[in-house]
DNA sequence: GATGACCTGTGA
DNA sequence: TCACAGGTCATC
């Protein structure tokens, strides 16, 4: 699933319902699905007779914590992934993914003792299963960083500040439509070069970040922000007809005339 | 750093 | 049939 809003909705839903039940069996069917040389055989023993006991999140990564000392869980949810525990799924809909239940879309699972499951469903197995994943390669989590933290990531790159920030190893979170809107509301064009960023840009993106991440997280998802993401729309600021190229590799819109 | 690859579903 | 999809990863 995708970007960090949707990830922590998902958080929310282990801490709330997977967390201290026993697990009983590990259904991991999709060898594809498990990283980092993992295998079933493997996450069986790793995993069964422990119990999920806390749910963290950095960045688009979820970190299950196990009891007795055992391995932590990572999951991604790549494009299309979601958590479904007891057969509730985590806040809205996927919008450009398919949200209906198939039996075969289930790549990772866990069977609880009482008889509950938590699954991972993700019709286009871009997601991931790993044990004990490296939280180093990522960044501060976006809803974390500092300015300072911030200043020194754009600091001196030549890249275009969108690609800079949904580089996950330098800022951790945000994907290409939390970066499109984040970047429409501060007025940056997503093209411009990051080292042209003054002082005070850096200060603005940054409340923007906090901003955005609060307003849409409490509106429901990544999806849910003021800038349309469609051919031909135009700025609900002022009017002019938005922009729709690639910059850092994915569809990017924007508004040629408040984003400089 | 830009590009293509990975995999599969959806809607025009 | 084709374009496109909210993410990474290897490779030129």
């Amino acid at each position: 699933m995708p970007e960090m809003l949707e990830v922590e909705a998902a958080r929310a839903v282990i801490e709330a319902r997977a967390l201290h039940r026993t697990i009983a069996e590990v259904v991991a069917p999709d060898a594809w699905y498990l990283k980092r040389g993992l295998n079933a055989p493997a996450v069986k023993r790793a995993l069964k007779g422990r119990e999920l006991v806390d749910a963290r999140r950095r960045g688009k990564l979820m970190l299950v914590d196990t009891s007795n000392g055992g391995p932590v869980l990572g999951l991604h949810l790549g494009m299309s992934g979601r958590v479904v525990v007891d057969g509730v799924a985590a806040g809205d809909p996927l919008v450009y993914a398919s949200n209906r239940e198939v039996d075969a879309w289930h790549r990772f699972g866990l069977r609880f003792a009482d008889g509950g499951t938590l699954w991972m469903r993700d019709p286009r197995r871009l997601g991931a299963v790993e044990l004990d994943p490296d939280e180093d390669r990522l960044g501060p989590d976006a809803a974390e960083i500092t300015r300072d933290e911030l200043a020194h990531v754009v600091g001196r790159s030549r890249a275009p500040i969108k690609a800079l920030l949904m580089d996950q190893s330098r800022i951790a979170g945000l994907g290409n439509l939390l970066v499109d809107e984040v970047l429409w509301r501060v007025g940056i064009d997503p093209a411009r070069t990051a080292n042209t960023l003054k002082a005070d840009d850096v200060a603005r993106l940054h409340r923007t970040i906090r901003q955005t991440l609060r307003t849409l997280g409490r509106r429901g998802g990544s999806h849910t922000g003021d800038m349309p993401r469609e051919r031909d729309a135009h700025c609900p600021r002022d009017g002019a007809m938005l922009v729709r190229r690639t910059v850092g590799g994915r569809t990017t819109f924007s508004c040629p005339v408040h984003q400089r």
